[in-house]
Formats: structure tokens, C-alpha cells, sequence
DNA sequence: AGTCTCCATAAATTTTGATTATTCAAATAA
DNA sequence: TTATTTGAATAATCAAAATTTATGGAGACT
């Protein structure tokens, strides 16, 4: 091994005999004996070729070449102060940053309250939000650009069985009609009187439309007698369609919760049919987990489970 | 010993790994098997109680705290390779500091031309020059202000044989007289003659004036018959007033080389008297030496061994 | 001078780190 | 898929380095 001149070690031994003047107090500081002391500062003056104290009398001064070590030294420490400092802190989360991702839907409505709970638990550690589609945030946490992911969707295949795939809450996906519909006075609607709607949809490509496509199909629906009116590319959009009387849709019920408090959008409450996605917290278990991701995993996520409850109190 | 959490050869392996991306390859390229490289990873990352890398394929990536490690790990190193270059500096006298120690006479006529060899061959190490009394500037030798002294007169007894006094040089005190002075005509004066001038001297405080009574006495002369008109504290002044016609003076010939080749100051040549110090070069032997002071002492004193010869060339 | 401190030195022990050989896991190739 | 290869972890052995105990010597203070 093509040596350093030097150890740390050694540094902090010059650094305690410059600090006490003396080797002997040196050595009582650093809990060593005296001749550890001696033969450390012995090897370091015989590897850099230079005498560091002048043992002459009572003291043991620096010379010229010492002090100029001395100075090097002092910042070495410092140094590595800092950094075990820094370290210490990303381990008792006070520092550190933690990646999530999310799609677009759970990123929307979901994830700042998430975030806002955790940001309040650990207000040092950083926390960056990606919103990507389920494919792309499966990827980015399967090669670590992700620290641990929400999604709603489905995972491909080949992702299933690299990352560890954990339901936690379900979501309704509600049917929703504008409130001056005709339906939106019956009290319960069945699957034929989809039929008669107009629906506004996300557009094909997107997770959530799939997903809901999926779990009608799966219950019997015939979704090609679907009359779709429009479909858009944002949930916001869809939103204030159906409150303009547009049409009906499909939607989470995390994000028309203020619309549905306020009375502008209705929730048709379907009795034989129940159209509810797991969203599911995947993470990369052949990767190391960092405090802050064990701990959002742990203490945040749980009290998400129902997605009811929490979502209300806020 | 209150550990340090880790060392520098674990902070280097880490660098290399990063580097390399690899965990053998850094073994490669530190020369050392790929197990030392593992084992002093699992220890950082036990001591500091964090996961540094990610071992999953065939690279091994930093995790967050890693990168965050790296950064000081980087700065630590390069703080060390600077110490090293600066150490090496001093030791090839391509940096540092000098300090030497003169009186009033050799600080002024001497030194500066013995610095400015030194200067000529290191010219990356300062040159530091301090007039003080010879008494002074023993003690400054003595306890390490100062790294070598030139002087000219006696130490004190108590430092006479704690320093290394070494002759090196013999300074003739001239006896000068005005050029227009009547006995300026005569080939040899004798010490009888000494009793008929008018005398203008340092100060009795001075060292050189010291040693002058003192070797005057030595040599059987009854100094209180000597008329001293009038006594300055400054050589130049002496000078100045001799060249004016006001009196004779025993001046160190260093001092007045320019003055004897134009002719504006006549020295004497005394037939039955030898007037000559030793100049010295005092050290500390029972202190380190630097690098630059034994260079000083071996190449460039010698070459002012003989007053005459290298003081003419400049 | 005598005593006390402090540093250096020597020998022995302990600790640490490195190496060889092997196993394990993942990625590449057939 | 299986086989091969590459890289990392593990275990046992071995070498080297640091620490300790014990001791000697040189200054400094009384």
C-alpha cells in the first residue's frame, strides 16, 4: 500500500502535545502512556524528515517545521470533526434528504400531506418529491434515484418481484356527477345506469384511467358502451367538467374531498359495484434504506392506512 | 484511546472505491487484496454506524451518506497532500523562514551582504534580520528567537558555554584618521602617537566600543590618556565626523570599505599594534537546526571567512 | 548536590491489518 | 434454462504496528 506520510492518529497526539506543551500531559489527555506518545511523534518526524519539538528543556516547544504541521493539522481535525458531526446527523435525522416518488394522482393530493407530517416530525431532513408515471417511479426506485414511492397502479411485471410492494390504504375511486344531475337525486345507482351517463375520463395513457377501466371490466362492465364525452389530461380539468355539468367520472376520492364538502360535485353511491384500487408503498429491498425512508415507512405511512380519517382532520 | 472513528487509509480505500466504482479495482489500484479493501469498508461503516455503499450488481454506488462522507473524505486528503508539499518545501528550502541575529556593525555592513547570497541560492526562504545587543541577541539564540547570530563582541559568561561560539572571521578595527590630518602623511604611527589625536567614539554602552578599550588595554595602553572628544551612538556618524577633520576613530574595516576606496577617510597603519576581533557565529546546539540554518552556516559563512576577498567582489 | 519531571529506549504483549483460500451472489453468455 | 464469469463477503492464518511495562538519562527546581 503506497503509504501516507502520516495518521491521524498521529495528528491528534501533535495537536494534544502543542495544546499541553508537554508530552507526558499529552499522553494523560489521550488516555495513552507516555512512550506511545514518544514513539508516534518519533515515526512521524522520521517519515516527513523533520524535527516537530524542541525536547530541550521543561516544554516541549514546536519548531519551525512543527508549526507549520500544526497548522495543517489543526484543519484535518476540524475536518473530521465535521464530518462525523454531519454523519451523526443523518443518522439521528437531522440532515439528510429523502427522495419519494409518486404519480401524478397520490402526488397531487396525497403526498403534501404525507410530506407535511413528516416535515413536521423532522424539519431537518429535506424531502424531494418526483411525480412520474407508476413505470418510470417503479424504475427510479428499483436503481435508488428513489428512496420509497406511492403508487396506484400496476407495476410491470419484470418490477413486481424486484421491489417489495406493500398495500397500505385503499382508494375509491368515487363516480362522481355533477350536482344538478337528474341521477344525482336517486339514491343508489346501478351499474346499467352507467349507460346513460356522459363521462369525462383521464385519457387512455394514464394509470389512474387504466386502473379504473380494469377493475369496471373485472366487475362485469361492458366499458365500450361507455359513452366517454371528453377525455383530459389533468384531474383538475375533469373536476371542473363535472362540476359544469359536463359530464360524470371516475375520480380518487382524495381529490375531490373540498369539492365534495363543498357541495359542488355529487358521489353517487353505487350498490352494486365497488371500484376501489390498493395504493401501495414500494420500496427497493436489495437496497440500503436510509433512516429518514425507514422512518416515513414506519411512523408517517400508518397513519394513512384509512385514508378517512387523517385526510379529514387536516 | 477515545477513538477516532476512522483513519486516513480508510478515508483513501473509500475514495479509490468511489473512483473506481468498484470495490477491486480500488484494490488494484491501492496494491493491496480486495479483502483488506472489504474489511476496512465494514469497519468505517460499523464505526460510524452507516451503510457507505450499495453492493447490489457489479458497481458499487455510494449511498446518500456515503456521498455525504466523500465530500470530506476529499477535503481531508487534499488537506494532507498540501501539508506534505508544504513540509517537502521546507525540507528542500523552498520555503520557510531564516532568523538571524546581529549586532549594530555586522547587522548593518555584514549581513545584508551574507543574506543577499543566501537570498541568490533559496531565494523561497525568507531571511529575517534582527539588531539587537550582543547580550540580547545571545539570549534570542538561547531560546530559540533566533535560528543563528553573527557577532562580534563577548557573551555573557552564563551563555558562553551554553551556545556554540564559533570563530569564523577576524575583524580588523582600523585605526582612521581624517585625510587631511598632519600625521596622515606618516607611513607607521606608533602608540605613542595614539595619545596626540583627538578621539571620536561610539558610545561606552556599545559592544564595539567594548571590545576596542578592551583590546587597546590588552595591548598595554593607558586608555584613560586618550582625549576622546566627543561620543555618538551611530557609526555613520563617527564616520561623518571624521571625514570632517573632528578626530581620529578605531572603526571595524567592514564598515568603512567605501569610504577607504574614494579616499575621504585615511586608515593608518600602526607600526606596534594589532587591533582585531574575532566574529562569531553562535548557535544552540541543544535546539533543533532548520533546514536553511545549517545550509547557511555550511555554504554561505564560509564564504566570508576571509573579509577581504568577498567583500571586494560586490 | 539531590530530587523530581520529563522524555527516550528496550523488550514483551496485544491489537490491528493483510493475505490466501474459499464461498456466495449476481450478471453475462451459451 | 444452465454454465461461466466477475465481484464481494467470510474464515483462518500470518505479519506488522502500536501499546504497555520497566528502565535509564538529562534538565530543572529546591
Amino acid at each position: 500500500m503506497p503509504e501516507l506520510p502520516f495518521t491521524l492518529d498521529q495528528l491528534r497526539i501533535l495537536k494534544a502535545i502543542a495544546a499541553q506543551g508537554s508530552f507526558k500531559k499529552a499522553a494523560d489527555i489521550l488516555y495513552v502512556t507516555q512512550p506511545a506518545v514518544s514513539l508516534q511523534i518519533q515515526n512521524l518526524e522520521k517519515q516527513l524528515e523533520i524535527t516537530i519539538f524542541d525536547r530541550g528543556g521543561r516544554k516541549a516547544l514546536l519548531t519551525e517545521a512543527g508549526r507549520l504541521l500544526l497548522e495543517y493539522c489543526e484543519r484535518i481535525l476540524n475536518q473530521c470533526d465535521e464530518a462525523c458531526k454531519a454523519i451523526e446527523d443523518l443518522n439521528s435525522l437531522k440532515g439528510g434528504t429523502l427522495v419519494i416518488g409518486a404519480s401524478q394522482t397520490t402526488g397531487t393530493y396525497l403526498m403534501p400531506r404525507m410530506i407535511g407530517l413528516f416535515r413536521q416530525k423532522y424539519p431537518e431532513v429535506s424531502v424531494q418529491l418526483q411525480v412520474h408515471s407508476t413505470r418510470r417511479t417503479g424504475w427510479s426506485v428499483a436503481n435508488g434515484q428513489i428512496d420509497l414511492a406511492i403508487i396506484g397502479g400496476q407495476l410491470p411485471a419484470d418490477l413486481e418481484n424486484l421491489l417489495q410492494v406493500i398495500p397500505y390504504a385503499t382508494d375509491e375511486l368515487a363516480l362522481v356527477l355533477p350536482s344538478k344531475h337528474q341521477l344525482s337525486n336517486k339514491k343508489e345507482l346501478l351499474k346499467e345506469d352507467l349507460y346513460k351517463l356522459n363521462f369525462v375520463t383521464l385519457d387512455s395513457q394514464s394509470t389512474t384511467r387504466k386502473v379504473v377501466d380494469k377493475l369496471l371490466q373485472d366487475s362485469g362492465l361492458e366499458i365500450q358502451r361507455l359513452k366517454i364525452e371528453m377525455e383530459l389530461n389533468s384531474l383538475e380539468a375533469i373536476k371542473n367538467a363535472v362540476q359544469s355539468g359536463l359530464g360524470a367520472s371516475f375520480l380518487p376520492v382524495v381529490s375531490i374531498e373540498r369539492e365534495l364538502a363543498a357541495g359542488t360535485i355529487h358521489k353517487a353511491f353505487l350498490a352494486d359495484l365497488e371500484v376501489k384500487r390498493e395504493l401501495k408503498l414500494i420500496t427497493n429491498p436489495s437496497r440500503y434504506t436510509s433512516r429518514a425512508s425507514e422512518v416515513f415507512k414506519k411512523n408517517i405511512l400508518p397513519q394513512f392506512a384509512s385514508l378517512e380519517s387523517p385526510l379529514r382532520k387536516i
